[in-house]
RNA sequence: GGAGAAAUACCCAAGUGGUGAAGGGGCUCCCCUGCUAAGGGAGUAGGGCGCGAAAGUGUCGCGAGGGUUCAAAUCCCUCUUUCUCCGCCA
């Protein structure tokens, strides 16, 4: 959540910036100052009649013990602790409405990203590798899965619902060997992440605390009945992010960059019809994720790295993909800024996004509590990024596309060859 | 799931309604001692929020949230976590 100070100092920018996402904040905006004007003003009058009721408690037992009568000033003090049970019950409503605003504001795009309405203004920064040119007519992954027998597309309606996929054979085996080579390659010297395996349920504080609640609720799975207060988390970065919720980092341990499997649970409310088929959207999936909490002044600089590592595990795969930087009507709600890498998809005839990398600066912090220490040791909240490390269906998509043959068999790339023990699916 | 116990600072820990939340360890500084050990003294409750240019100052903090009371670490209620035992289980 954003900083009313900050606010406060930077509204007008505060409001363009946001509107850029495609809607106005402007009236969200003048009720956060609005009703933190009126929790000052509150406070204020509160926290004097508490001084007094503090300095009052301690003369009545020294008049006692002096026996003087005390009921005169303690029918006065009761009146006095009335109002202030009042007014302090008014502050909890006046903060209650203001963080339920502070909620629903996302994060204001970094000066840096681009206005734009959707995905097509987002600029390229960078491209590797060369998309293949098939001498034959390429097939879509779920064609090249089922006819392998490694993808089974139509079993899973009957168990689960459509969006699920049963893995067969070598195809499990793909998709465990991919996970696999992710979590080895971060956790190599060269990525120096350490692995965490986390839950994959979440409760709903955590889930306030990376952004996903109050707003997203209807993307999630929430477990049980109503007083339940467990959700499937989304993403590995709910449990990871929130390791740190309500702590103080110590500088040293900073930066701290964990990388984690999970699987991922998401309802797609309101994507009906968009990529129905196959691997690419799926209401279960999994995903190595990379987590970072930095200090302010090195987040960018851990943005870079961490894009870096995601991207050097499709570099290992031979993946064609490029960089692309999400413009402000694109990029999600915690984040201030989003690399996002898109994987080359022969059956889209285009770039499919497969990891989203960002940096939220301290939104995420601010909500979920997670801090570290200034220069002079005071508390100051931490900036926390992450990325995916990558989506790990999407990238079994890609790679039964992208190393298709002209019989129908899949070459196995290098890199997960260890983990397979064969080359080649057929 | 059932029964019992517990939660106070970096650690241990006292505190059953009343003026500043004991004490010890540790840590920091100082004194003494040619070094070390031992000894002596002082400091050490974080953090949030409010006011203030600042120095400061006020307020809230004894697991969390409510309640009773002029006044709560202390009494009452709800919840969380940990420990022990029982049950169940990969």
């Amino acid at each position: 959540m954003l900083d009313v100070k900050m606010i406060r100092e930077n509204t007008e920018k505060c409001k363009k910036r946001l509107a850029l996402r495609g809607k106005s904040y402007d009236i969200e905006i003048d009720q956060i100052l609005a009703l933190d004007d009126k929790r000052k003003e509150i406070i204020a009058k509160v926290e004097g009649m508490k001084a007094q009721q503090n300095k009052v408690s301690k003369q009545i037992p020294q008049m006692k013990k002096a026996g003087e009568d005390t009921a005169a000033i303690m029918a006065e003090m009761k009146k006095l602790s009335e109002d202030v049970k009042q007014l302090d019950a008014d502050r909890t409503v006046v903060e209650a409405e203001l963080q339920d605003v502070l909620l629903i504001v996302p994060n204001v795009p970094a000066d840096e990203v681009p206005a734009g309405a959707d995905d097509a203004a987002n600029p390229e920064i960078r491209r590797w590798g060369e998309p293949v040119q098939f001498d034959f007519e390429p097939k879509p992954h779920w064609d090249i899965g089922g006819d392998l027998g490694v993808l089974l597309p139509d079993v899973a309606g009957k168990v689960t619902g459509s969006r699920f996929h049963f893995y067969r054979g070598l195809g499990a085996r793909l998709e465990r060997a991919i996970i696999s080579y992710f979590l080895d390659t971060h956790s190599d010297e060269q990525g120096g992440y350490t692995e965490i395996l986390p839950p994959f349920i979440a409760n709903s504080a955590s889930m306030t605390g990376t952004g996903q609640l109050p707003k997203f609720s209807e993307q999630m799975y929430q477990l049980g009945r109503e007083d339940n207060d467990l959700y499937l988390i989304p993403t590995a970065e709910v449990p990871v992010t929130n390791m740190y919720r309500d702590e103080i980092i110590s500088n040293e341990a900073l930066p701290v960059r964990y990388t984690a499997y999970s699987a991922c649970f998401r309802r797609e409310a309101g994507a009906a019809g968009r990529d129905a088929r196959g691997l690419i959207r799926q209401h279960q999936f999994n995903k190595v994720e990379l987590v970072n909490f930095a200090a302010p002044e090195d987040s960018w600089n851990q943005l870079e790295k961490l894009t870096n590592e995601a991207e050097r595990v499709l570099q290992g795969l031979g993946l064609p993909y490029r960089v692309v930087c999400l413009c402000t009507g694109d990029i999600g709600f915690s984040a201030a800024f989003t690399y996002d890498i898109e994987v080359w998809m022969p059956s889209y005839n285009r770039y499919v996004e497969i990891s989203s990398c960002s940096n939220f600066l301290d939104y995420q912090a601010r909500r979920a509590n997670i801090r570290c220490r200034d220069a002079a040791g005071k508390p100051q909240y931490a900036h926390t990024l992450n990325g995916s490390g990558v989506a790990v269906g999407r990238t079994v998509a890609a790679i039964l596309e992208n190393y298709q043959n002209v019989d129908g068999s899949v070459t196995i790339p290098e890199a997960l060859r260890p983990y397979m023990g064969v080359d080649a699916i057929k």
